[in-house]
DNA sequence: GATGAATGAGCATTCATTCAT
DNA sequence: CATGAATGAATGCTCATTCAT
């Protein structure tokens, strides 16, 4: 009984589950709450009922997705590579599949940063998410061996994360550049880090 | 009469430039044909007029003020630069001051990337965009001396726009951050460009 | 071609209209802007386009309908009286007769009355009405004779305005009550008047 | 046992209150059940088990509440007034400083007349709260002495109460207009049973 | 009795686009 | 060229009511 509750139709879950895909596929401003009634398959009301509003339900889905659930589940597939000089090539590799496997990340990303220039309450949400991600990087570097003061780690961690993010936006466009972001990136990463790493 | 003529009410111009201001400040998705008419103190059966739709104008703006004006205008402020050893400097500086005195040039640029993602049509102007964007990084770098094959200097500059735009991201959530666009990322460039430049 | 502009379909003038008559027929909170639109043969959106809000459109109607025709209207039939001696019974008979022919007035007013309790902006159009309705009041007992300082003068027009509202609250209840406004009614401001008026 | 289960949670009584109290506050088409179950802090789906409608409430607490409490609570009031040559002035002074107090007794009235414009059946009940109210004012005229006719002191005692009704429409508009039925309104029924009471 | 999740029709409002002038 | 009135589908949201538990 307990299993069957927990394991019931829980509508709730779906709605977000069903506002993650549409939102990551259209973009917040172009998804209506009807649509995503319809994909959760569930009344239109019952989005009302659990969240206040629509802004409401993206911010549900920012913590739920991707604060609480996304970049922890990458976190967790990097700590299982045991080899730590591997580990900074397999993280890029891993990221840069994840962004092309599962668009839907970058593209609510943005959603969320177009959105938060309108809705500054937004921005919490934005910068949650920005230090979450950049504390992994950090996390990576610092399992590699990375030598350096505590400053110059947060630097890094901020240059990395920002070549995957902009390379990102550029590598959506065609195919042609996504091989830029596999092979080209890891290049710069290289270049970047060189004689900052134990392993080099 | 000629000069009567060109500046002369020219509506069709200021409708361009009201909607590169709104655009930028509220996103596409979220500007109405109704505000860009009024800013542009236009009627608004005249925006259809000249545009075929709402995403009709949306590509002329791009075209016009971005590939055609933005981008050309900041490269002819960087070729007043004479001393070549602090071009790279300068021109970093001037971009990232411009990102933020204009913040509407990356709005719309990520507006851009997410319409792009429902109408394909308009990936086509992102990437004419990313094309000249990408050309002027790589004469800066060739003007500074960048000793390499061509494709080196292809991948250094497309990374180096992508640090760029990755920190804009994050540079846009609060003050705290607009210190890393400004010193942070330029200490990433010299790092990654460390034994590339003859300035050096 | 003039002619032609002002009597062309103005459909303004027919959602005014058509909003006055289903406020005043099911109240302003069970009249919705469909059953407008469709009332006054217009397409919804042009209620919006032309009145900010429904409660826009319903300060419209007051203003329009109510403060700028309705008791002026009232006022000039009064006026054509021409025996001073019966202009108090034939106000009062005019009075009796428009509220029961026309309900919708009441209902209007009443629907202003409870919609002012959680929007003080209205209060001020329900002043506004009662304010002209004094005035019309006090004018005609001045035209009748009326003896008596400014105050009493006020005085009496604000009791006789208040029997003449609080009666037709309850004459629209049923039939066996609309002789008490009529009969009654005017029993009670002789009562009230007696030893007041030149006349008697 | 008894006590307790008289005193005990009573959710019903509960539900009526909150109904009184908020449909009296923000009129009846703009109480939604959720806020009342929310008041009364009870399951919304409680009070759809208890009446049979949101209007099945109204006419609940019409009958509960200002019918079979409201009115009678006042006479009952007025009874303890042993000095029968003031009853008049303290019933009124009473009723006006009720009215004043507790603005939900004339906000639910005129709610339930507006309602029963749309719902006949609500008339009848609206019809009932003016016969007691009728009543308790012939009562307190007879027992001051009034001098008259059966039919006159039905007339009588119906435009007391309309003066009072509609001297409360105006009343709640402003500070203003309060005095005026304290005061104004008092001298209106002084003249107006000028000669007909006895101890005049 | 009592709960509150769930429904779906209905609401006011927005908006890109059209078109007679 | 230029206007702005007019359209009607679509939007986010509200809400009385139902019903399995």
């Amino acid at each position: 009984m307990n299993i069957q509750k927990s394991t019931k139709d829980n509508r709730k879950e779906r709605i977000l589950s069903a506002g993650y895909r549409l939102f990551g596929r259209f973009g917040y401003a172009h998804t209506s709450m009807k649509q995503i009634a319809k994909e959760a398959d569930v009344a239109q009301g019952l989005i009302s009922y659990y969240f206040e509003n629509k802004e409401g339900l993206l911010v549900a889905i920012v913590r739920e997705r991707m604060i609480g659930k996304g970049i922890p589940n990458t976190m967790r597939q990097l700590s299982e590579v045991s080899n730590k000089d591997e580990l900074l090539a397999k993280a890029y590799t891993y990221i840069v599949s994840l962004r092309r496997k599962h668009p839907e990340w970058f593209t609510m990303l943005l959603s969320l940063w177009l959105e938060s220039r309108l809705q500054p309450k937004l921005a919490i949400e934005l910068d949650a998410i920005y230090r979450e991600m950049q504390a992994g990087v950090q996390e990576v570097l610092e399992q590699c061996g990375f030598t350096g003061e505590e400053d110059e780690l947060h630097t890094y961690a901020a240059i990395i994360q920002a070549m995957v993010d902009g390379l990102t936006i550029r590598s959506s466009l065609n195919d042609d550049e996504l091989s830029m972001l596999q092979g080209e990136g890891w290049k710069g990463i290289q270049w970047l880090l060189s004689g900052r790493m134990l392993g080099k």
